[in-house]
DNA sequence: TCCATACTTCGATAATCATTGAAATAAATA
DNA sequence: TATTTATTTCAATGATTATCGAAGTATGGA
């Protein structure tokens, strides 16, 4: 992933509502979830969610599909991924302390044989 | 942080000049870098990066100090560990496959006891 | 004090982004 | 086929963002 690419990325994601829908549609996992029921949650117009997913679509972070009458969501993992490795390694390599600090997550990482 | 303060940080460096001149001061480190020597590198007008370089600060993502006739601007290290532990942790803490990928770390983290 | 240097702020302008009701499209159902 | 449901697209509007020359501010010398 380059600069340009990058920012793109980070503007579909630099916006409270799709930030927002980002989180729900993390929890919602595979089987995403309708634009409807995202609107609801989220408590914005139908057309104004719309129009946000679509930035996410374009951006590459989401992908729709069709279901009956609903248009499911959900995220294109790999494209966040890309983008979390870029400002982590591309970005930010030249300092170490710029590292996701991870104490939370050693339990989860090492299954505390030592109890 | 919570969303509106990360959608701020991320608006921040969701621009190429700004994504840009957070790369270069990655790299300048702790002594940072002044005003000019960044308009040169990332050749764009002076005025343009000042008002780019006014946004980072406003996101806290970058500090600035007089030294002599020069602006010396650096990075916040800590307000950039804080997006990126927001975006690794809270928001995508429901998807352990969107973590950094971190195989050069395994071994820092799980000094593989079971071997 | 006068001048050059290093930046920032201002002001005008252009471009992009966000919001929402209304109209359009598409699928299920009566 | 007419209706309801789910969602998108359109159009109008307002808000924010980006650009850059010119003018302003602060500092260090001559």
């Amino acid at each position: 992933m380059e600069l340009i690419e990058a920012s793109k990325a980070l503007s579909a994601i630099a916006q409270p509502i799709r930030l927002n829908a980002f989180r729900v549609l993390v929890v919602a996992g595979e089987s995403g979830m309708p634009a409807g029921a995202l609107a609801e949650k989220l408590k914005v117009a139908k057309s104004t969610l719309s129009f946000h997913l679509k930035e996410l679509r374009h951006a590459g972070l989401a992908t729709s599909h069709r279901e009956g009458r609903s248009i499911i969501y959900k995220l294109e993992y790999d494209a966040m991924r890309h983008l979390l490795d870029y400002l982590t390694k591309d970005c930010c390599s030249g300092h170490p302390e710029l590292r996701v600090s991870n104490e939370s997550e050693i339990n989860t990482c090492c299954p505390t044989t030592h109890v």
